[in-house]
DNA sequence: TTTAATTTTATAAAATCTTTATACGAGCAG
DNA sequence: CTGCTCGTATAAAGATTTTATAAAATTAAA
């Protein structure tokens, strides 16, 4: 079967660019221009992924989030306007599972679908083993290697890693991982989580001072790959 | 003789997957739709291995691992479908050799059964004797050796010595050690253990300060290589 | 009863986590 | 351009937790 992405934003210019592209690309395109249109069409056709806008003319983009995420349970991902932080990190926080900024290039656009499609189908954030470009997680050894040496993490070093690995390639805030790790008290503790995003570096990265693995969003939190 | 498996799943499909695939391999299958079929199932035709499904009809899959565990030594390996680790950590703690989690891919599964079965091997009559890198069990007239001379071991560390042996190269939590030790009584008596993995180096090791068979994961447990 | 083993207690040492301090770079105002 | 602020990175000091080990008290065994 097909996938199909809903796509929700009132300029018609970039729903036929995403609409274009994402066709070409072998998706089935549904468009909605206005928010309260756009919950109507996901209940209705069950896209697998939506494309929401945060600009709507009818309704608030998160509130279009909340209302869509108190039962659709397919990823969602956030388009936005770049300087527009906050709301990107409450979306991010209000479950959307990811966010592009204007202007949309193709090629990311289709690498963030593809990331939160697969995410969503082995949605199994507690397998066994992660092995993924020469860093290994083994979940019931408790083991972590770089390029097969075994590094040796702290217990917190470990539960960050393996809160990363779970959301590999998703945009986690800061708020987020705080609460996951050191619970709902210290979300705004960002020093610990600063601290910690350093040693790992300093462990995983072949380059600390130059990261690949944990990549800083600025003003927004952290995504491993 | 063949390895003979018994699968505990509620769903038919899964069921038919494993057995399918697990029949290609080489393996017995036996198969039981609930948790209590399950246990009666093991106990008439002593299988080789179980796969555990943790989400059965009638019983916690829970339960039917604690029930398996009083009287069935050989390898228990869970199934889940949900992201909840701390049931498969439970599970783990209560004697579960491993967890494989949904969709299951076939050479993972075959992987984790091959570790499962071999890892059993070693404590099986067959092979009475543990012997690495200087260290010597025999389990047959409880004699521990080091580089040759016998070391005479209590009761408690010989116990000890032989569910690191059991497990080896794993990492072993806290509690789970106290429960295989100690019962399931004295999980929070962490004292005890350190006690005795003390006493242990002092036996075992060149250089007690500076272990190398028995090494500490801080804030997990131990494990020994 | 005597001896050995285990359980508790105590405490020093090590490891880890939290907090503070400071530096760096980007963006912006003057 | 210069200095300012903001968000981030990192080192390092301080606090806390965890571990190792000796030794005392208790229990079990011979």
């Amino acid at each position: 079967m097909q996938t199909r992405i809903l796509i929700i934003d009132d300029e018609p210019q970039i729903r036929k660019l995403l609409s274009i592209s994402l066709s070409n690309e072998g998706y089935d395109i549904l468009e909605a221009e206005t928010g309260s249109l756009g919950i109507a069409l996901a209940a209705n056709h069950q896209p697998d992924l939506i494309l929401l806008d945060m600009g709507l003319p009818d309704m608030d983009g998160l509130d279009v989030l909340k209302e869509l995420r108190s039962w659709y349970e397919k990823p969602v991902l956030i388009l936005s306007v770049m300087d527009d932080e906050s709301r990107i990190v409450k979306a991010l926080d209000d479950g959307a599972n990811d966010y592009l900024t204007k202007p949309y290039r193709a090629g990311e656009l289709f690498a963030r679908i593809r990331a939160a499609l697969k995410q969503n189908r082995n949605e199994q954030p507690g397998e066994p083993l992660f092995a993924k470009a020469g860093i290994e997680i083994d979940f019931v050894t408790f083991r972590v290697s770089v390029e097969g040496t075994e590094v040796q993490l702290t217990h917190t070093e470990y539960s960050l890693m393996r809160l990363f690995a779970k959301y590999e390639g998703r945009a986690l805030t800061h708020r987020f991982i705080l609460k996951e790790i050191w619970g709902v008290g210290h979300q705004q503790d960002l020093q610990y989580l600063r601290v910690f995003v350093a040693s790992l570096r300093k462990k995983l990265e072949p380059d600390p001072a130059n990261p690949v693995y944990i990549r800083t969003l600025n003003g927004i939190g952290y995504r491993f790959l």
